[in-house]
DNA sequence: TTTACTGCAAATAATTTGCAAAACT
DNA sequence: AGTTTTGCAAATTATTTGCAGTAAA
């Protein structure tokens, strides 16, 4: 799986590191949204060899040649994930954190009017919506 | 204009201030999206009786009042705008930054869905959406 | 007078960057 | 060997905060 990814780096004229191999094990292996951070402390307790820096530059990589979604949840924090699931909308709940991945199909017909209305080419193939999920719902009074 | 903001915020208890009030008159002068920055440059290049600080906790305070929707554009910076239009949808420009405000109406129908598949009560009332517009369009190639 | 509000300057905190050393190919 | 990549530590930058002084009410 990661193989994949190495390969196509490759291919490109990057080269292979043991850092680079690592981070790409750690964004294949989860599978949700995961930050910088969490990708270094996740690695970096178990070996030293490998820097915050290099794992901000490695995900930049990887975003800037296609291989790896950068995905703005809110907060403060950015959002990396595989591509492998093609497009898809997050439905973050803004109560308990929680992300629902919806069909990309529901907004399908949002792109086509926004082109017809107002010749926008919008890219929704990674888009976050912030709202309050069903749990939350029934504990919380909705603000909507 | 801003005497429904002032009237507002005395009603609920909070005190009028000078910098409140220059605050005001600047976000609702602008018919655009602006910076908490842009709020201090134009006013503090003719008073110097205000400090950024006092903007973004004004800022801050407008929001929470819920007289002034928060805006992520993309980029570093958080935008702000005068509720006066109700809600209603951001289409951000990657290429030349435009922003073209779209009809609420457009997403009602996906808001309706995503309650209905997803139990999800998405909170698009100001939501923003990039792309690139039609002027860019022309110009640039379409990565879509 | 009371206590909310402001100014100032220092603190945050995620991300970026310069540069010399390390290591792919 | 030659160039890319990394580590380190310092820089960046929008925003926040502590605190003492100022000013609405």
């Amino acid at each position: 799986m990661q193989d994949k990814y190495e390969t196509k780096l490759r291919v490109r004229g990057y080269r292979m590191t043991p850092q680079r191999e690592m981070i790409i094990a750690a964004l294949t292996s989860s599978d949700h949204h995961i930050t910088a951070e969490e990708i270094f402390a996740s690695l970096h307790e178990r070996t030293r060899a490998l820097n915050i820096a290099t794992v901000y530059r490695t995900l930049d990589l990887l975003v800037e040649e296609g291989l790896v979604c950068r995905t703005d949840l809110g907060g403060d924090r950015v959002y990396y994930a595989p591509l492998r699931h093609g497009p898809h909308i997050h439905l973050v709940c803004r109560h308990c954190g929680q992300v629902i991945e919806a069909d990309y199909s529901q907004i399908a017909p949002l792109k086509k009017r926004l082109q017809e209305q107002y010749d926008f080419a919008a890219d929704l193939k990674h888009v976050s919506f912030f709202g309050i999920c069903e749990t939350c719902q029934s504990t919380e009074q909705v603000e909507n």
